[in-house]
DNA sequence: TTTAGCTTGTGAAGGATTTCACAAGCCGCC
DNA sequence: GGCGGCTTGTGAAATCCTTCACAAGCTAAA
């Protein structure tokens, strides 16, 4: 398939949203315009972003709204649960690890894991904070193929290295650190200072 | 000045990180090319997102790590220190809360706020969460310009509402649920699930 | 069956961002 | 002082993404 833009992917997952939306009122159809509306784009794009994929839609109608669902879910690759290991217990790997809306989109996550061994025996809604030196076994066990990343700058690229040996093939952190995957494992990184600081600077210079 | 992309502010952002760390070592000087080692992009595209801005290099040298960190501080609007509030004392807005990267670059937590009474009273390293209330007053008396947003997607746009009434320009939501702002209100939403499905479309299709 | 009214799907155009490539300029050494 | 080795700053080219604009196709109604 031909490469697509990240804009593109992340479009269809905030689609997905509006449309889970759309169906819990019960409205069965949904035109690329109303979806534009509510995810502050237009029709034009809505329709583009799709016609990657296929054509999903009728002309004259609109799009079905639990066929589309089906589809976008499948083209994300969300047909099938998704196992996902969380490293670092502090404040905000305990807030994921307790956040419901990963278990709503089929992530589950099968392991907490923290060095602190004050940490370690914690429960957090369903699971319980394991020691950090059981990360390879169970990772081996249980074959996640993600891991979410909530340690200390310092702490993070020996951290990649490790999970990234035993198989991880994608990375979410949210450790303020560069780092480093072989190219078949996917990164991304969120920072928190950073989504500010866009902010700021739109400020400053406005 | 010209517009800027959103895409060079983030990255001007992450090359502060990298000269905080470089200046740290006691390097006082790097070349276009170490910075875009750090970053994951190229010479080329380091020195344009500066070009944008002025010229703070050296040719044969490359840049004052010191000056650099000055410049792009400037920019992005960080010479002053920013006031934020934060709705929501829930994990997310509790773990933002105490998050100590916030301090570390001038952002001051001025006010927490929730509506649960149960939460009103908690003290968070510094902060003690208020009563969802006290919202308007506190933010006509500290004048923040900044909130972020970590309340359930429901009750999302009635803050947005009520804390714009009251002067805030820029918010970061958390929350999951689409949002309108007046034209001169800075958006930016981060949806935790999004950020894990563009990885779950990278390892589907790859 | 035909027509009117919508809405999709998509080439082509336009705009934005990234990459290329090189002249200009700085430093240190001989 | 002049030369060699680097590195910046930046137009131009290339690539990528969004918007436009319209033919094609569906439904409902007459």
């Amino acid at each position: 398939m031909k490469h697509i833009a990240e804009s593109t992917v992340r479009r269809l997952s905030l689609y997905l949203r509006f449309l889970e939306e759309f169906e819990a009122r019960g409205q069965t159809t949904v035109s690329s315009g109303e979806l534009a509306r509510s995810g502050g784009t237009t029709s034009a794009q809505v329709r583009k972003d799709l016609s990657f994929f296929g054509s999903f839609g009728k002309r004259g109608l609109g799009y079905g709204v639990k066929d589309l669902i089906g589809a976008i879910r499948e083209i994300l690759g969300l047909e099938q649960n998704w196992s996902v290991v969380i490293v670092g217990a502090g404040k905000i790997g305990a807030a994921l690890a307790q956040y419901r809306g990963f278990s709503a989109r089929g992530f589950n996550v099968v392991g907490v894991y923290d060095s602190d061994p004050a940490k370690v025996g914690t429960a957090l809604s369903g699971v319980t904070v394991r020691a950090d030196s059981e990360l390879e076994r169970d990772i081996a066990k249980h074959r996640p193929r993600i891991a979410v990343l909530c340690v200390p700058a310092e702490a993070a690229q020996s951290v990649v290295d490790r999970v990234v040996k035993v198989g991880i093939k994608a990375i979410l952190s949210f450790a303020p650190a560069p780092l480093q995957v072989p190219a078949d494992v996917k990164l991304r990184a969120v920072n928190m200072a950073t989504e500010l600081e866009i902010l700021t600077y739109a400020l400053t210079n406005a």
